[in-house]
DNA sequence: TGTACATCAGTGAACGCGCGTTCACTGATGTAC
DNA sequence: TGTACATCAGTGAACGCGCGTTCACTGATGTAC
């Protein structure tokens, strides 16, 4: 941040923070038109500077896309901590708390979740995503250890494989159903609903749904 | 199906079947791009023809998606229709095919399936495109259905609920591990294994994994 | 504290390019009689 | 069966436009002394 922003609002040679001002115009424009629908161009106009402006914070329309995408998966782990809470007041509750947050994040920034899961960035030959990508996933999976920890000895299953269909289940409902924009599809009952119930007939798949 | 193809490899004038061709630059152009990444004029000369040509087939680059998403969809239900086979030898193990055809679409069909789910286009003034999205589920509500009917009386659960359980696990999977394009996410199993468990373990939550 | 200088971040003009779209046209096909 | 005509499907030239990108530049900021 730089002090360069005057009392009449106007602002001087310097921008102060175009970087992040790009990325909230794309995002902006994502939610807008998809993922596609933005250019360089676009977004710096929104931003209020030159169209060479961009390029000296991003090497082109895909690096900043990638970005935007790191970012929120930031703010996605970010808010599925939140959500979890350490596991209060149960795990079990905390848990379902936690399929809420998924909901929620996709419902109300569909255009992180558009840039983060939809726009086809590929992960391998970007450490920095993936590795944003995957402490979003160690929240959910260290979630699930924790509930899995209050489970009888003889039936905890294996961690990973359930993170990961919790995570699937959730990630399809979000897709399919709670989306935040047009393509969302008709359903005769709330995401959460279908989310809640999907994860306690799991469980008493798993022998555990008493807590 | 014109007879204008000369015997040497040349057409004619007319091209016979451009509405065909320009779909299938576009799926060529999808897989190699994503769904964002080909023009009307990229898919014009893929097919050989004058920019102005595919003016008589689609009204624009968005009609021409949407078509392909609609193809999609009918190819979706055929071989999801397929693999489900009535029901055959049990409707136990033809849950467990279709399952697979459904992540194997996803794997083999990339641009159909991002095009049908991921290309944002809005189903809510498309009916022709709804419907047959719906054709496509309904294979499957029709196999939970089926599944249905053979549990005890006392533990059948709601149809449409178990369906949508089922679509969101299996779509969760498919566009997280098990895509045919450079998104897709590493797993120390296979996408089909995961599935196959998710369901498995599902079923006995319901109460009902015997047969 | 003041001054000189280096560095940084944005300007604005320019360019070539491909896209979307329109248009009058024309070659090929289908059909009425 | 042949002919005239209507219709269809693609041509190719043209246009305006916005995009991506480069460039020498300049105003603002930071810092050494």
């Amino acid at each position: 941040m730089r002090w360069t922003k005057h009392g009449d609002g106007t602002r001087g040679y310097h921008h102060g923070n175009l970087k992040e001002a790009l990325m909230r115009a794309a995002l902006e424009l994502i939610r807008e038109k998809g993922p596609a629908g933005f250019t360089f161009a676009e977004a710096a106009r929104w931003a209020g500077v030159s169209p060479a402006a961009p390029y000296r914070h991003f090497r082109d329309r895909d690096e900043l896309l990638a970005s935007v995408a790191l970012q929120g998966f930031e703010r996605f782990a970010a808010m599925l901590t939140t959500a979890w809470n350490g596991g209060r007041p149960t795990p079990r509750q905390a848990f379902d708390q936690l399929g809420k947050a998924y909901l929620a994040f996709a419902r109300t920034e569909p255009a992180y979740y558009s840039a983060m899961f939809e726009a086809g960035i590929p992960l391998h030959n970007n450490p920095e995503l993936l590795a944003a990508s995957e402490r979003a996933f160690a929240v959910l999976r260290d979630a699930t250890e924790a509930l899995i920890a209050g489970m009888p000895a003889g039936k905890r299953p294996p961690v990973l494989m359930m993170a990961l269909h919790i995570w699937a289940l959730s990630h399809g409902i979000a897709s399919l159903f709670g989306r935040g924009d047009a393509a969302r599809r008709a359903l005769p009952m709330s995401p959460e609903e279908l989310l809640e119930a999907g994860v306690l007939l799991y469980l008493q798949g798993l022998g555990v749904a008493k807590n």
